[in-house]
DNA sequence: GTCTATAGGGTGATAGAC
DNA sequence: GTCTATCACCCTATAGAC
């Protein structure tokens, strides 16, 4: 692997794990095993390099996301199987965590892929619930529905990590399927 | 209001803009209007000062919540009334927002109150939920909804940072209000 | 109680050699 | 491409005067 692809890689995990705020140049270049002239070389400075690890991160988040909600099977399966995927729960969401991050939300080029990816996950969400419509409770909204599904899992991650469990996660993800007519084993 | 008054309530704002690793005490104590031989005499240092400022924030939140959910009312007015009350949306929630803090969730001390205010408000929810089972659809687990409920407004805060508007928040509320069987005006 | 001075270390970036 | 040196500034805390 590249110093480059080292340097993205570790930003990657650094701002998982502690935000923009609360990690700094030189601890990426650390972690990524390069000096400060081989960053400085491959970037103009710690923005830009997080602006590429964020880019990744979401377009990863979102590639994992389309293959689950595109298979086969019902929208209640598909959408079950997105819900009950294994998550390293404590962690939290690498691109949901960005949103608690002042310099994130205060920079447009930074914010940006984090708004897309929330904006392209509620759409393809409430896509998957309007096609089958008629597997859930009558009346339902499907742009709402698919928002509060999406608020479930970023929430779930915060109560878990309040909690030091991810106990409190596994119970809000029970509960939608339970408001969603989907029996725990279904 | 006393130096040391001052000086909890700008530690109380700041760690809701900017967490506890992007709050200085230079910044709490310009905030404040003191020096820093004022904050070091009332505080040993920035965890203390940040431990009182959360523990009074998460007393705040949960006699908030206290006073909406032991109104008078049923179960479904009260919940609803909960969920629609107005809020700062893109400010985030002050609690659930330092569950992204590595330095708070790496604390057992600063973490408890975090820890504390959502088992109180998930158990609280439930025992509402419970009282007014014939209220809402049949077979629901009043704790995992309950969890879920604050799961919506947790990540609701997220979507609606992600979004830069209140929209995703809003239209999260709707979606869970919708899936308990309240229509949009109950 | 609050002030100023000082400390040792980190931050984010630049410069120029190799 | 990567290194080391250097920069001005900020971080958290301590010390001792007033």
């Amino acid at each position: 692997m590249s110093a480059r692809e080292r340097l993205v890689e570790s930003a990657r995990e650094l701002l998982w794990e502690r935000g923009y705020v609360g990690v700094s140049p030189r601890a990426i270049q650390e972690r990524a095993g390069a000096g400060q002239g081989s960053m400085y070389h491959h970037f103009s400075g710690k923005a830009e390099l997080a602006l590429e690890a964020v880019r990744r991160t979401a377009g990863q988040l979102r590639d994992t996301a389309e293959a689950e909600l595109s298979g086969p099977g019902t929208a209640r399966s598909r959408i079950s199987a997105y819900l009950l995927r294994e998550r390293e729960v404590l962690r939290g969401c690498p691109v949901g965590r960005l949103t608690q991050d002042p310099e994130i939300v205060a920079s447009p080029r930074l914010r940006e892929p984090v708004e897309e990816t929330f904006t392209w996950l509620r759409s393809r969400l409430a896509e998957v619930i309007a096609e089958g419509r008629e597997e859930f409770p009558a009346g339902l909204d499907p742009v709402a529905t698919a928002t509060a599904i999406v608020a479930v899992l970023q929430g779930g991650y915060v109560l878990a990590r309040a909690a030091g469990s991810a106990e409190p996660f596994d119970q809000a993800i029970n509960g939608v399927l339970g408001l969603l007519g989907v029996a725990p084993a279904d």
